[in-house]
DNA sequence: CCTTGAGTTCAAGTTCGCTTCAGGTCCGAG
DNA sequence: CTCGGACCTGAAGCGAACTTGAACTCAAGG
């Protein structure tokens, strides 16, 4: 116990990521993994790292080209330090802090939303956000963007 | 204008979905439209916060089969209330709040990673939450649920 | 040595949430 | 009455993120 590598079976149990979703992450160049003689992976300590930065990524939203290239960002040659995933990790965080606004706002528009009668769809915060589409019209637009 | 139904060009416009994206979502079932003597759809003003509703929910990520049983709670043959509507959203907000708590907490332990020169892998917020697994063995399982 | 479970590749299939296309109809302004 | 833009349907296509299947090899225990 304790060795060097780690097969993909023992990978995908300890990340909580299927064998066939880590091979498919392998082929999109996110996770790396080395061969034995008999052409079977071993994967580092370290991928088990990468394998969660993923998937906390994937829980912001964010698509695996992006995540792939933002894992570009780490050392090629040498297994990365603590700094290199900080660095990373500071930049993420920015993105939860974002998303984490998003959603919060949603909740207290929502919120406004349940008292203001707003069947008339004339003031409602959801409908019609900071009443800067008042100008336009009668039926406000909904400005959710994506 | 301020006329009393709108025409699916309309519709798009004020929520900012694809016509092509409605007729996708009334065969689903998420919205309903009346026809005209020569088929087109016409659709009452409350379809326009049906459409905010979906849009909303699935910002928090929300499939659009949940949004749709979601919706079946609204009463069929009425025009729904605003409490209706407030049952409705309530139930949402839990949503929410939820949603926003388990970003705050990947935050949280990715701040807490941060620091922690987990390059051992064996106390890493992110890796083993609240030790929880330190029972194990060596090497710690990523507990994102999904 | 043999078996068995874990691993390999490559291609094709699946689900979700739409968009696009082809071929036609409707309707309102001029 | 005619023209053009908006609308109709049904089927097919698309991109993301995987999964599944077939056919095969590897590796470790008995």
């Amino acid at each position: 116990m304790h060795e060097a590598n780690l097969t993909i079976g023992q990978l995908a149990d300890r990340s909580g990521v299927a064998p066939s979703a880590l091979r498919y992450y392998e082929r999109l160049g996110l996770i790396h993994a080395t061969r034995t003689g008999g052409n079977q992976r071993r994967y580092a300590r370290t991928e088990l790292r990468r394998v969660a930065f993923i998937r906390i990524s994937q829980q912001v939203g964010v698509s695996l080209e992006e995540i792939r290239s933002a894992l570009d960002a780490l050392p090629a040659g040498r297994t990365p330090t603590p700094d290199d995933w900080a660095a990373l990790s500071r930049a993420w965080r920015d993105r939860l802090d974002e998303r984490i606004a998003l959603l919060g706002k949603l909740r207290d528009d929502l919120d406004g939303c349940i008292g203001c009668g707003c069947l008339s769809l004339q003031r409602c915060a959801l409908y019609n956000p900071d009443d800067s589409l008042a100008a336009e019209g009668p039926g406000a637009r909904l400005v959710l963007p994506r």
